[in-house]
This record gives C-alpha cells, sequence and structure tokens, in this order.
DNA sequence: TTGTACGCGTTATCAT
DNA sequence: ATGATAACGCGTACAA
C-alpha cells in the first residue's frame, strides 16, 4: 500500500500533475471547474501533501529547533509555551531539544539540526560550543535566549535580561538592609550569565566596602544551576563557623534547593537567614515565606526571541540585534533587616 | 551559495556517488583507501548531508510529534524531558505541539504532522478528535497519554493511570476520616481522565451510603482543568450556606487555584477544609501545609511511553497495549479527622 | 488556462 | 570494490 501522490491525484482528477499543484498551493489561474475535480479526487482518495518532498524541492523546512538546558525549569516551559504560540501562527513547527547543560549533547543536536535543514535556531547554549556556533549562525538563523556568546563572528540575535544589573538589585537589597555576611551560591561561570551575575555581585558589595577575593568565604560555586547545588551550597554556608545573614541564589533551580535545604534544618528565613534569588519559583507565591527575588518574564522573552527569530529568516544577512530586558526586583518576606 | 551535495564531494575524491553514500552510511565494500579519499573531501567541503533528501527516498523522517494539552504542566515536562531522552539515544527528534485543550488546534497539528510524515505520534488527546485520531491511528504509529479513546478501531498503544482507582483512594481517605460533605471540582467530561475520575468519586460516595445526583450540591465542574477552574469551584463551593469539610481537585492546576484561593481568603487547611488531589503539584514540599495527593510519576508514564511507541514504529500492526499505573495516595498535611 | 519535462539530493539496483 | 542510473514526490520554467 503505496503513498497516493499528486500524480495519483492528476489522473483521477484528468489533469496534470502541474494544475493539481496550483491547486494544493492555492494558486491563481486555474479554472474554477478543474479546481473543484481536483479537490474532489484529493477528498476521493485521502491526499495528504508530501512535506518533505515539497521542502526538498524548494529549500524550506517550516521547521525550527528550541535548544534549552533544561525543560523541567519552568522558565524554559512558559518560554517554549509562547515561542509554540507565535510560530505556530507562522506555520512552523518546533523540535524540541534538551541539552542539560551537555556539550555534547548541543553540539550532537547542532550537527543533526543542519541535516534537518531546520528554518532556525532558538538557543540556550551550554556556553562551550561557541566556534561551532558562531559559524553555524552565518548559514542557520539563530537567536540567543538568556545566554549569549561575546564574538563578532556570531551572527544572530539575542535575547535575555540584564545579570549585572539585577544581581546588583539582589545585592544591593540585602546591603541595605544590613546585611554584610552575604553568601553568594553561583552558577557555572562558562555561560554568560553566570559571569554577568557573579560580577553584579562582586562588584556591588566592593561598592560597599567588601571585597570578594580568594579569601572571602561565603561563596560557592555550583556546576549544573540545579536543585542539588542549591542545596550543597546552602549546607556548605550555613555550616560555616560564622554563618552568612543572607544567601543569595543565583538562579531559580538553586533557590529551590536552598529553601528546600533550610527546611530540613528547620533554619527559619528569613530570621536566621534571608534569602534572596535571581528568577522566580513556580508557586512560590504559596510558600509560607514568599520569596523575594528578581523577575525574569520568560514569556516576554519568549515572544520576543520569536519575533527576532521569523524576521532574521527572512533575511539572515541582517545585522544582529540584542534585546535585553531589565530586570525587576520583587520584595517580598524572605529578607530581613539586620 | 548553494548547497554541498553528495556530487560535489563525488567530484572532488574522484569517486562515484554511489560510493560516498556508501561512506556516509557506513556501508561495507569500500576500500580504506576510497574511504579515506571521500571522508576528506567531506571535511575540505564541510559536507553535511541533506535529511529531506534521505528522507524522501527512504521514506522515514526519525521525526516524532509529541502534542500535550499544556507544555506548562509540570506532569507533562517531566514526561517531555524523559521521552525527549529516550529518543535522542534512538535518533529520532521530537516535535513539540501545544494543543491548549482546543480541539482545532489539535486538528491542525495532526493535518500538518502527517504531511511531515513524522514516524510516530504521542497524544495527549483533547478528547473530540475520536474519529479522526482512529482512522490516523492505522497510517501513523501513535501512543495516546493519561487519556485514552475508547474506540476498537483505534490501533495505537495507551499509557495512563487508572483514574477510577486513584479518585477512590482520595475519596476513601477523606470518608474515612469522618468526612461526608465533599466537595468536587471535576473536570471536562469529554477526556476519559475525566470521566473515569469523577465516576470513582460517584462510586466511592456511593458505598459510604451518599448518593451523588443533581441534588448534590458539593460539585463543580471545570472546563479545563487550569488554575481559574480551580479558584472559581474552590469559590463557590466555601461560599455555599453550608461549605463543604473537604475538597477534592481532580488535577494538578485546579488544586493550584484552590490553595491560591483559600490562601487569599484566609481559609485555614486543613482545619477548616481539607484538601485533596489527583496528582501533584511541583515544588509541593515547600508548602506551608504539604498538600495529600495521588502520584502520577510522569518519569515512569514517559519512559513507557517511549518503549511503545518506538516499538510500535517497527510495526504498527501489533496488537494494542494498554499500560495503567495504578495511583499511589501520599497522605501529607492538607487532610484532617472531623 | 493547462500540460510537459526537468531537477531538488539522496538511496538502491544492477551492472562491471 | 566501484559506477551509472533510475526512482522518491514535488514545484516550476517553458511551451502550448
Amino acid at each position: 500500500m503505496s503513498e497516493i501522490t499528486i500524480k495519483d491525484i492528476a489522473k483521477h482528477a484528468g489533469v496534470s500533475v502541474a494544475t493539481v499543484s496550483r491547486v494544493v498551493n492555492g494558486f491563481m489561474g486555474v479554472s474554477p471547474a478543474t479546481m473543484d475535480k481536483v479537490n474532489k479526487a484529493i477528498a476521493d482518495l485521502n491526499y495528504v501533501p508530501n512535506a518533505t518532498a515539497r521542502s526538498l524541492k524548494i529549500d524550506r523546512t517550516n521547521l525550527l529547533a528550541m535548544l534549552v538546558s533544561n525543560i523541567s525549569n519552568s522558565h524554559f516551559t512558559s518560554m517554549a509555551k509562547t515561542i509554540e504560540s507565535c510560530c505556530r501562527q507562522e506555520h512552523f513547527n518546533i523540535l524540541l531539544c534538551n541539552t542539560e547543560d551537555d556539550p555534547d549533547i548541543e553540539l550532537e543536536y547542532l550537527k543533526r539540526l543542519t541535516e534537518l535543514r531546520v528554518d532556525g535556531i532558538i538557543l540556550n547554549t551550554t556556553g562551550l560550543n561557541d566556534a561551532y556556533i558562531c559559524s553555524l549562525s552565518h548559514t542557520i538563523p539563530m537567536v540567543l535566549v538568556d545566554r549569549s556568546i561575546d564574538d563578532p563572528d556570531f551572527a544572530g540575535d539575542f535575547v535575555g535580561s540584564n545579570g549585572f544589573d539585577g544581581m546588583k538589585l539582589l545585592t544591593s537589597h540585602l546591603i541595605e538592609r544590613g546585611h554584610r555576611r552575604i553568601g553568594i551560591i553561583s552558577s557555572n561561570q562558562h555561560v554568560s550569565t553566570g559571569r554577568e551575575r557573579y560580577a553584579g555581585f562582586v562588584d556591588t558589595m566592593k561598592l560597599a566596602g567588601i571585597s570578594i577575593d580568594d579569601q572571602y568565604p561565603y561563596k560557592y560555586a555550583g556546576k549544573l544551576f540545579n536543585e542539588e547545588d542549591g542545596i550543597s551550597g546552602a549546607r556548605y554556608l550555613m555550616n560555616l563557623e560564622v554563618p552568612p545573614t543572607a544567601i543569595i541564589a543565583a538562579n531559580n533551580n538553586m533557590a529551590i534547593g536552598v529553601y528546600k535545604y533550610l527546611g530540613s534544618q528547620n533554619i527559619s528565613v528569613p530570621d536566621t537567614v534571608s534569602v534572596v534569588s535571581y528568577g522566580n519559583i513556580s508557586n512560590s507565591d504559596l510558600f509560607p515565606v514568599v520569596p523575594t527575588f528578581t523577575t525574569l518574564n520568560p514569556t516576554f522573552i519568549g515572544e520576543k526571541t520569536a519575533t527576532l527569530l521569523l524576521s532574521r529568516i527572512q533575511d539572515n544577512t541582517r545585522s544582529k540585534r540584542e534585546v535585553i530586558f531589565q530586570p525587576l526586583l520583587l520584595v517580598n518576606e524572605s529578607t530581613k533587616s539586620i
């Protein structure tokens, strides 16, 4: 039982394949009579155009890809939802690629995607394939989200938030409330967000007269931005001889870990230690102590990302654009003055 | 600048396209010497095979699709993560399709996916395109998740949980603790889970001597399984002259709504009203009162779903299979005896 | 308005 | 071990 093709329709309707193609693609120049005949044949034989053959011919797949470090992270699911919605309206389909922040998986995916001839790529990069990505960006329209690649050779766009300023907001908030021993649970320094956010912390502390060097005891370097890092970080910090009075988690997943560890040890927030995080945690408005955090607005980020990619698909030679959202501090209940 | 093809490689290496194809696909019968020549040409010209042309020829795309009602729901993101991981290892890519429980979007997607000639479909159906889906299941390997289609014409597999038993667990739990005025916030009855879960509630109540008919005041019919339904339901129930002593939310999103409404009205759980839900809420272990719920284990569901689909892709004429997980009741702090 | 014929890049058959 | 060539299903000059 082989596939019904445009040829079968042509035969059944008594016209040529060219005419069928014209009808299928809604082109002008077909008489109403033949159009009816063709449509009837299509219905009769239950014909479904072969997108693969079509793509080969017209050199467009209408396929996009979205590579994210962790699709379980609510930040990315919100983004994904918006992106899917925007792209569906423009008749693009989306390939979901979860990298787990593993550069090997990222690279494997990028190769496969170029084989597939996807029309565009949305990338939340691991930060460890920069050269390859820059090179690829000249061939495939690309938008980086959250994490940038600071290389003039990169030809795509970038949408993200200002990690430096965001971290400044969090740090200042704590300093203004009298905190000096501030624990920082930072993340992977080979991704731009990790670097920026850490720099924002260091800079703000310095302005307050506290220099962050190798001797500064209240810092913990996470590895994968995840809950476990948050738990380990909080454990480390709270077990120091003189523990910090406040903790900053550099992303939402690590913040979850922090809250879990503190909860498990019955360490009161904010009475014993204040906690803030870069980015929100899902359902955090149902927590006993509602966290203070900077917002990231994944919906807005997703919308902008989709828009930029779709326009770049029209013309990948256009100059690169950067959309950087300014984070907002939402002060809730997880911090107190000391 | 047009695409580098197998032809260019052949010319550059001084061999035929057949030989290049053999090398690219790792077939035997190529001498080491020519193999080297070809590989050098591939590297020199930076050749990337065209998957579109390949698919057209071999009639396989290595593309799968996953249609879910709401990719923001943590249940589905956990599932998606597992499925993605399983399928990636078998060299399949996944198209993400978010239906928002809209049957029109579902239908639009299914049509597009058959045009794309995807090799398989994972479907969390809206329940309103049964005939079309049954028909399609004979052509495209398909696995339904969570929501089944009870039609002998459906040719695919099903993976889900036992909604009847799960709801029985929740209802019994409340009854055993002395509750009689039990509010039920149910969901869309055209999806199988909605029907099953509701039936489980009705049956259990009946065994306890309470018949659920049109006169039973403590029921609220949601529309879309979402937070808003949960909020409206809780508002309706708690504003009755004699409010219920317990509330059952038929899914996780509605449970979030219930907790939000009760929190906003300072209605204490479980002192004023006990709350249970079918399925867990993300980060609920950080809530002041940890919810009692039935587990759904999306990771396990996802794994089984992927396995069934991949095997069905090998042979879509095999008899249909059903994997139904038995829900577990996790008793936490959101219920009390009265 | 409609039809003929070629090519998109690949795989696979059948030679040699 | 290697090469020539015919498909796969479609879009589109170009011709009529």
